[in-house]
RNA sequence: GGCGGCGUAGCCAAGUGGUAAGGCAGUGGACUGCAAAUCCACCAUGCAUCGGUUCAAAUCCGAUCGCCGCCUCCA
């Protein structure tokens, strides 16, 4: 498999350091409020990064930690603490704060399929092994203290900038302003932060009370779950510079080690062309999406475009994958529900079809996670497989369609098609009386009262077809 | 200003040298009492513009125009 690696600025062959042992990092969220729809594009990928290096049977570490701490408001330096800020505003304690949304941040990927990542780690609960790598960093002369502040010295790391493309001479001197005495260079930046007494994020360290900064825990963690090299380091493309540059400053300052092998980054969420963000006002909640879009269409969504392509935000665009995903279901359903265990021997026909997509699927796949182009090939297997089941319908390649679907769009790209059957079978006998009197309705001639009917039923969101033999059905619109 | 990216049909979106995937919308047809679903057919002589290299360019090179991201928190 081939992945785009921003390091090195091209893509290049995937190989863990120690197959099959994979170890991926991924930046996780600040929880001080819901997540938005950036959040769902940024997972859902590095999601199906994860599903497709397990399909590839290799043996995955997912860590995506929590920041619960160390993120300030409008700069790195200056300013406010983001979980404080917020549970000033709902009189709640930090903690509750980040509880609370945490527990958001999971239900909406719950929700959109992602898979938990193996140990979210929460900066927090990691302020020991973050005092630890800052020692090791002052050791080695990559830090120094000044009056209860630790900072990391650029220029003492020659490799800062190499993954931004940054020449450290061309970094506007005095660009981040800084309010905080005694800092040797404008660039450097804080590892460590003497917290004030209205402070309440706070802990004991060797430089006195205070608080880690934000670009540190990443660090820590990551080494703590996976080690001194990570396989993969994932996150958002704007957080390349300052945050993914400071974290090989801090890691490679300390281990002497190259820190990640590979950088991923994912392109943004943009609205009417510009980036869905905090800071615009422009972004919209997962939560409030989901009132009007099934969470498996933002998945298929977020899907149709590469993860390193914007993806602009629409109605259009979410009616448009409502739709497509609604052909999937459709084909999914005509195949039933109970893959069987048993090998099953399709047809010539059928074989050859799943061949090909199986092909074209791992091809794209293998080109740096080309969700796209695999999707045209599911899309290709459902017109083709309609094709060849409306000309001759067996059991055996239903069973056979079913598995590679099953395999390709549910356990692969994480679209579940199989969780929400709509067919009357659910809806209980009260459905089943409707359905034989629709019956009796249409063999009679009676088409009026038949139209009726259906007329009814739209107005409660649902709707009749009928179907092949005189029976029909009434599903959800 | 520095660094990086993008511009493909009505909309979305793959494609990085060999003659334009796929989805949505639309049109015609089959099927249907009518629909829905499904299938078949059609739907970009052209990929921002202009020039160049090549037997061959959406793909490489140059210029121009337009848009975006990072350089301060943001997935």
């Amino acid at each position: 498999m081939k992945l785009y690696n921003s390091l090195t600025r091209q893509k290049e062959e995937f190989e863990p350091l120690s197959p099959p042992f994979v170890g991926v990092y991924v930046c996780g969220p600040t929880v001080y409020s819901h997540s938005h729809l950036g959040h769902g594009k940024s997972y859902v990928s590095f999601d199906v990064l994860i599903r497709y290096l397990r399909h590839l049977e290799y043996n995955v570490r997912y860590i995506q930690n929590i920041t619960d701490v160390g993120h300030l408001t409008d700069n790195a330096d200056a300013g406010e603490d983001k979980i404080e800020k917020q549970a000033r505003l709902e009189k709640m304690e930090p903690m509750q704060i980040s509880e609370k949304y945490t527990k958001s941040y999971f239900d909406d990927m719950d929700a959109l399929g992602i898979l938990r990542p193996d140990v979210s780690p929460r900066a927090s609960g990691h302020i020991p092994e973050q005092i630890e790598l800052i020692k090791v960093l002052i050791e080695k002369g990559h830090a120094y203290e000044v009056n209860g502040y630790v900072y990391f010295s650029v220029s003492s790391f020659p490799g800062y900038g190499k993954l931004s493309g940054r020449k450290l001479d061309e970094l506007v001197a005095g660009a981040r302003v800084s309010i905080d005495q005694g800092k040797r260079d404008p660039k450097d930046f804080a590892l460590w932060k003497k917290a004030g007494d209205d402070h309440i994020l706070k802990w004991n360290s060797p430089w006195g009370w205070g608080y880690p900064g934000w670009h540190l825990e990443c660090s820590a963690m990551s080494m703590r779950y996976i080690g001194e090299t990570l396989d993969i380091h994932g996150g958002g493309l704007e957080n390349i510079f300052p945050h993914h540059e400071s974290e090989i400053a801090q890691s490679e300052g300390a281990t002497g080690k190259q820190f990640a092998r590979f950088w991923l980054h994912n392109n943004m969420v943009t609205v009417d062309g510009q980036k869905m963000g905090k800071s615009l006002g422009n972004f919209t909640l997962l939560r409030d999406i989901f009132e009007k879009y099934h969470p498996m269409v933002v998945r298929l969504y977020i899907l149709r475009s590469h993860y390193r392509s914007p993806l602009d935000f629409s109605d259009m665009g979410l009616d448009s994958a409502k739709s497509g995903l609604g052909r999937l279901l459709a084909f999914r359903l005509r195949l039933g529900h109970k893959p069987s265990e048993d090998t099953v021997v399709p047809s010539a026909v059928i074989t050859a079809l799943i061949e090909s997509a199986r092909a074209a699927f791992h091809e794209s796949m293998n080109d740096d996670l080309n969700t796209p182009a695999a999707l045209a090939s599911i899309f290709e297997l459902v017109r083709a497989g309609n094709s060849a089941l409306d000309n001759n319908d067996t059991p055996q390649d239903r069973v056979a369609l079913a598995a590679v679907l099953d395999e390709l769009a549910g356990e692969i790209l994480g679209l579940d098609l199989t969780g929400s059957d709509s067919s009357s079978a659910d809806i209980g006998e009260l459905c089943e009386v409707l359905v034989e009197t629709r019956g009796v309705l249409r063999k009679n001639k009676l088409f009026k009262a038949a139209d009726h009917m259906r007329e009814k039923l739209e107005t409660i969101g649902y709707t009749a077809r009928d179907l092949p033999g005189g029976k029909s059905e009434i599903i959800k619109k």
